[in-house]
DNA sequence: CACTAATTTTCACAAATTTTTCACTGCCTT
DNA sequence: AAGGCAGTGAAAAATTTGTGAAAATTAGTG
């Protein structure tokens, strides 16, 4: 069975969605803000979110951006406001659909459907193996657990962000400032060398497999196997 | 690059569409009805189909009925229509979003991209995959490799850059000066034969495909194959 | 709320690598 | 044959990365 999570500040507007996702044979869970989704999220596997954008606390686009940190669980956004600006923003932050309140309950049931039916190849291989496998790396991320010759790594939260960026990346150039920006966030001020410090520190954990993390000199790095 | 066939019974519209996508990046192609929506995909590959709902001869829905028979592109339907039964009918026989009239050009380049982004990982990946082949040079844009007679080359940064300067601008005639701007930066003080070294690592590096790097007497050099 | 532990960030320095300069060689062109 | 221009090797200069340690930040706890 499909779990959706339903992000919306109006306890109303989550009851209906929630009451025709239960009557398409889904199971819903709720959050009432940006903040909540985001920690709802990290705890649970959702397989597809409606996020709406304007919420107190955290708003719908950056609870998105951070969602996607560690979860690639296709997003709908819901917003009442369908300025083309806001649809495009949605689009680039990497939401899968966007829909513009008032919207019909059957409405988002079927884009749900769509998504749902367009990801069932790869979402399907996804969940058989929700862990990549490089040589005798392992990276689980369901768990968030990465293992190195099937001892577990104890990876800090950025740690594991930068290998899970990187990884999700595979064999693409990633410049400092990319990885910044992606990983960090891109109201991140700091210095590039933090980067370089925070590969050092994954290359250690990752012992052997450190080979996988690629330097480019004068430019960045890249994951490679 | 991303083949786009945009299918619309007005040409005016099809043109509209076609130039923005072309801006975009992508190769549009057009078919004036379903019939023919039908027969190109027959017989091209398209990564994405445009398709209007309402058109003479064979109406969309039945073309992408059609067209799933034999490939598996995905679809975005277009409809002057905005109700409801429509976008529920499109979403039940395939069609991977749904745009309604009148729309942006850019809101449609959004969800193309979208929905490529999404499904990169199927057969599309050799065209997110830029790289360029000359005889046995072969450059991989995205992961920063070069690679003669599929042995890869270990290029110098600069080198790297220049290299990819020059093929960019493929059979032009390039002056030192416009390298040294280019390549090096506007604000670049230094010697003319800096360009003279480079490109002597460059060839060496390359081995046999050396002979793609033309010395122009008394000008510059160019790539040209 | 202060204290502790863990994590993240900054930063300076050494080591490694790359870039630049430059003198010299030798080839093309007239 | 001479003058100009490109090719080359090697040394010097500059840049970049790896790393350790200290400082700053964050989270957890009594």
């Amino acid at each position: 069975m499909y779990k959706v999570l339903i992000v919306d500040d109006e306890a109303k507007i989550r009851e209906v969605i929630a009451e025709y996702a239960e009557f398409e044979g889904f199971e819903p869970d709720q959050a009432a803000d940006g903040m909540e989704a985001v920690a709802k999220c990290k705890q649970n596997d959702y397989d597809i979110v409606l996020m709406d954008v304007m919420m107190p606390k955290l708003d719908g686009f950056s609870a998105v951006k951070e969602i996607r940190k560690v979860k690639d669980v296709p997003v709908i956004m819901l917003s009442a406001r369908g300025e083309e600006y806001d649809k495009l923003f949605g689009f680039e932050i990497g939401a899968d659909d966007y829909v513009v309140k008032p919207f019909s309950p059957k409405e988002v049931m079927a884009r749900i459907n769509a998504i749902l039916k367009r990801n069932c190849n790869s979402k399907n291989q996804k969940n058989t193996n929700q862990s990549l496998k490089f040589d005798g790396l392992e990276i689980d991320m369901l768990g968030r657990n990465v293992y190195v010759d099937g001892q577990k790594a104890e990876l800090t939260p950025k740690e594991y962000e930068l290998l899970f960026y990187m990884v999700n990346n595979k064999g693409i150039a990633l410049s400092r400032e990319k990885l910044l920006s992606d990983v960090w966030g891109y109201d991140f001020y700091g210095d590039d060398r933090t980067v370089d410090t925070h590969i050092k520190m994954l290359r250690s954990n990752l012992k052997d497999y450190r080979k996988f993390i690629i330097t480019l000199r004068g430019m960045g790095y890249k994951f490679e196997t």
